[in-house]
DNA sequence: AATATTAATCGTATATTTACGATAGACGAT
DNA sequence: ATCGTCTATCGTAAATATACGATTAATATT
């Protein structure tokens, strides 16, 4: 029981979902946010201003960098991340394609409900 | 241990992580996806599409609904579920001002990394 | 009235996520 | 070389999500 069937689903599917799931709990939205502000993206700056322990943020920054929204590299003994922002718009424009897709559908069919 | 922290985020990053977990898995994505395509929003048609049990299907229907995305009615025996496009439109704006802020944000402080 | 159909809900198993303390390993400063 | 700082990772506890069979309650059909 309770295997996984997210693979049943289209890639396109799938994929929007991953990238929404990276955005499903605040931290990691709140991450972004501190990462577009600050010049410097160091990990510590960032475990200050969220308020979660040192090894729960470096979690959430780990999740953000394997979906590729972010890079991080070693500066010395500091680890420095940064938005990817290559990646991120592509989550945009999967999102925005989904919802023009959805009002196409929408005025094809016509009135239901 | 584990409590939730997720209430220590600012009420617009919650939100949009509370829209966001809705698209987080690919069944409730394809569902929206039938409903905009179907002119009857029948739910034992979504089930035969959806490939997952009839108990699963309603499960995520009512995670739908519950945000709001959806609304579902009883048509005698049946369940009608329709998309609710107010709802939805308000999550893409959400979504869309969470982008254009971040990018705003990127501009302000210039490069970095 | 008896039976079948439909869909929500309950119960439950399993998987995944969230959270953090503790530790380890790497670097910098003294 | 030693000590403090920084951050990734490990281990683990607890919470939440996913999935489905079984049941229930309601309507529809015979």
């Amino acid at each position: 029981m309770s295997q996984n069937k997210k693979s049943e689903f289209s890639r396109t599917i799938q994929s929007l979902a991953e990238y929404s799931k990276i955005f499903s709990h605040p931290a990691r939205i709140a991450i972004l946010e501190v990462l577009a502000k600050r010049k410097e993206c160091i990990c510590g700056e960032i475990v200050q201003v969220i308020p979660l322990a040192q090894a729960t943020v470096s979690q959430h920054l780990k999740d953000l960098k394997e979906i590729g929204f972010i890079t991080g590299e070693l500066e010395g003994a500091k680890s420095c991340y940064c938005i990817n922002w290559e990646k991120l718009s592509e989550f945009e424009s999967d999102f925005k394609d989904f919802f023009s897709n959805l009002k196409k559908l929408k005025k094809q069919k016509g009135e239901c409900c």
